[in-house]
DNA sequence: ACAAATAATATGTACATACATTACGATAAA
DNA sequence: TTTATCGTAATGTATGTACATATTATTTGT
């Protein structure tokens, strides 16, 4: 066992566990598909009680990262290894897989100081910095999607943690930011009055609808974007409320 | 206290407690914003451990559905009541803060067999029954938007259980399949050959490509979407692999 | 040889208990 | 009046223990 957990810190063990499991499964030491130790044994080896440990796999199990199995045991989930599973990378290879090559994308992450109206959103002072994320996929040289998001300085990002190194090892540190979950919202509506005007656009026009919700254990918080076509590029604008 | 816990039921206890909480945030029991009684105090009321307890409660904190806070207690998410609050109603009622009614709208929920593609994709028999969604989202009698979606058996639905009371009422008798989330990931993408051919357009129209990731705390399953304009309605095809 | 009973082994459920931590409020000291 | 300190009430962390349950593997009976 390389890795090991420091009863003397002043991390909870629960968490500690939580990590190392991680670590485990993303270094492929537990492999796809295969089970890990039983958890009478894993505690053992780990020298925390079996229902620490639990907890620990339970987050896991509900993340879907780890499925549990009576009798049988608990297996890293098929074709869910690690966390990279689900960013950006995995994305474009899925969409190779499909015959669409995806190339030249850009991805910007920094940290920001919050105008007026963010500040207000995320109900923050204007000098606590906030982290802004911009993502342009394109496709041979022309960019045409475009986002922007803002994430509040509580929520460790949101499952995507993957898309810079340094950033990722930063948040890799404070894992009580980790239990985080967002599920999204779209739709495809035609521009009312309402939004025609608020776009600068004609009544009719396709405009979707996006609706987030990201919540940490803390809070929940909601995000609305509104969409659209400008030229051949399509702009995501963060419009929101709380 | 209206309702209590039946000791002698098979059903754990600590899912008969979630069940219980969840009830009584939907009643209103427990108000948004108001907390909750105290972990010991509710434990005794309920006449179930406080660990049992805490285990029901760390389901609905996860879920966003409670807040907890040390020295304060635990409350009720602000804005946040009851399952409703993510669901069309709640939707289309925000649509209408911001300025846009929404008429006409249809859903059809039924429980079909599947067909060949739909079985394979999903691992199961022909015979045995799944879910199907259908949601015909229109303003002023003009539908834009249709939705076609196919739920696994295994996959108690996914947070907008409400859409039907009758059915609602069938899985919440079964609160294994309960604890479910989902997550999508919407990009609007330029068809290009493959998609085009595939959907019979020309290359370059605009095409919504939609990843969602349901997984229950059994195992994760992956359904991808392309969405596309068909004239003026717009139309959602379930693709997929698993 | 094959079916039925049984054992073994993993997770699942549940409790009692103890102490840590946090944050607010009240009280005391400067 | 302001600042420290301390008490208290909630959640947070952690363990030990016990029995239940489901599933696979083995043994037993015909």
């Amino acid at each position: 066992m390389k890795y090991s957990i420091d009863h003397k810190s002043p991390i909870p063990l629960h968490v500690q566990a939580e990590a190392l499991l991680r670590k485990l499964i993303e270094a492929e030491e537990y492999q796809n598909g295969k089970t890990i130790p039983n958890e009478v044994e894993l505690a053992k080896q780990l020298a925390i009680s079996r229902t620490t440990l639990r907890q620990a796999i339970n987050k896991l199990v509900f993340e879907g990262l780890l499925v549990r199995k009576k009798r049988f045991g608990t297996k890293v989930a098929n074709g869910a290894v690690s966390s990279r599973s689900n960013n950006w990378l995995s994305f474009s290879q899925e969409m190779k897989l499909r015959g669409i090559t995806i190339k030249n994308f850009e991805l910007h992450v920094t940290w920001v100081y919050p105008d007026e109206t963010l500040a207000n959103f995320f109900e923050i002072k204007t000098d606590r910095k906030i982290l802004k994320m911009e993502r342009v996929r394109g496709k041979t040289h022309e960019p045409f999607v475009y986002f922007v998001s803002y994430f509040h300085p509580r929520v460790g990002l949101t499952g995507d943690e993957d898309f810079k190194r340094p950033l990722y090892e930063i948040l890799e540190n404070d894992y009580s930011t980790i239990a985080t979950l967002s599920k999204e919202e779209i739709t495809a509506i035609a521009a009312d009055e309402f939004i025609a005007n608020k776009l600068k656009m004609e009544i009719g026009s396709p405009v979707l609808f996006r609706k987030r919700l990201v919540f940490d254990q803390a809070e929940r918080q909601i995000e609305y974007n509104l969409g659209y076509y400008k030229g051949d590029s399509f702009v995501y604008t963060v419009e929101s409320s709380r």
